[in-house]
DNA sequence: GATAATACAGACCATCAGGTATGTATGGCC
DNA sequence: GGCCATACATACCTGATGGTCTGTATTATC
């Protein structure tokens, strides 16, 4: 789809450099308060460029998303937590390297489809669907890890996998809500710490 | 402030009618997409009347904060979770009734605070000040059983009253954006099973 | 090498948003 | 009973915003 050209070798990223900004603005700003020409000025790109791509705002909206979930998807894929040999290991190192991946600006860590999701769940469906695919696409990743830990040690306790890999991403989201509303990053800390005790108690891996 | 007439008795709401109407309306579609017309005509007033009792949009947003507040602030103070005697009774008390006011409706058992927090923490400070105040208030009204149930049972491990007290607000604010992000109100259930489960263990109290 | 499609650029437009200015009815107060 | 503050109502203004339209450079294709 790009089509780079001799006298500008950036021709084709327009796209792509749309999302990026939207990615950072919107993680800043919120969707309905960041505008079309804010981001093509971010993105150093022209409106023409925009609706060129996107058929509207709210398709913008969508493949912010939907980009949010394919990069940070190979960036989690391509992390060190999968390396221990024992499941709950594994485990335990997400949340480990979720705590290390915390920065002192909140809009570089936090999650853009959870702010998305907040915002749009109702006025703007779409968007706000294709950010729960990001997210419960996510949340699905460690299903497998904590099956298999429940398995290794015989667990079960009115509890699925699937239900505790999303709970994860309830702790998470909520710290950043926390984070934002104390302007503390330490928040998100905080209750990574209590999510890892939880699941240190729930495998009695003191 | 209120200054009732004889052809019409709702002189002298309109500026808690409007604090309801945010409340209402906010929570489906956030702050920035909710127009000031769009207040005033949920609210059942004139734009005069808008600007009469509130600066600018903004103030609207620091006051509906507060408001969220002092209203939930009575509603828990009232409400029925306080009666056990034993503390740690009582949060789980509080949980389970949490759970208990969750309905099909996620606009309507949603938090104010921590939408406006999520939209508003960068872009408009005051607004996501007072959010804060609201969370955080809430969160240390949990924090004195929590403690008493520590002493009660001479537990000490790592954590303090305060951060465990900030953790269920984390778990609920999250629940509400799976919930969103999953247009599924179980989502906050799962969740409260969760945090339910991890205090139980905190405390050894199967 | 003509054609068609892609990937923009940039001017333009209608609407709507937040905010203001002014007018008016009511009731407290001296 | 005159004065003033409060609590609105209504018309209006201005800039911003989402979206369109037309033009143009580049490249794949045949």
């Amino acid at each position: 789809m790009p089509r780079p050209t001799k006298q500008d070798p950036e021709r084709g990223a327009a796209r792509t450099r749309l999302l990026e900004a939207a990615r950072d603005v919107i993680r800043r700003q919120g969707f309905a308060a960041t505008s079309v020409d804010q981001l093509c000025a971010a993105a150093g790109v022209t409106k023409g460029a925009f609706f060129h791509h996107f058929k509207d705002k709210a398709a913008l909206g969508v493949a912010a998303a939907d980009f949010w979930g394919e990069t940070t998807g190979a960036f989690f894929e391509g992390a060190p937590y999968h390396r221990p040999a024992d499941p709950l290991e594994r485990v335990l190192a997400y949340i480990a390297f979720r705590r290390s991946i915390i920065g002192d600006e909140l809009f570089e860590f936090t999650c853009l489809a959870g702010t998305l999701a907040q915002e749009t769940y109702e006025s703007a469906p779409e968007i706000g669907a294709a950010a729960g695919r990001a997210i419960f696409g996510h949340a699905a990743t460690l299903e497998a890890d904590i099956a298999a830990a429940m398995a290794a040690r015989g667990i079960s306790g009115g509890w699925t996998a699937a239900s505790l890999a999303r709970h994860t991403q309830t702790v998470l989201q909520g710290g950043f809500v926390l984070a934002k509303a104390g302007q503390d990053p330490q928040m998100v800390h905080e209750s990574l710490d209590h999510l890892e005790r939880y699941i240190r108690l729930l495998f009695q891996a003191a």
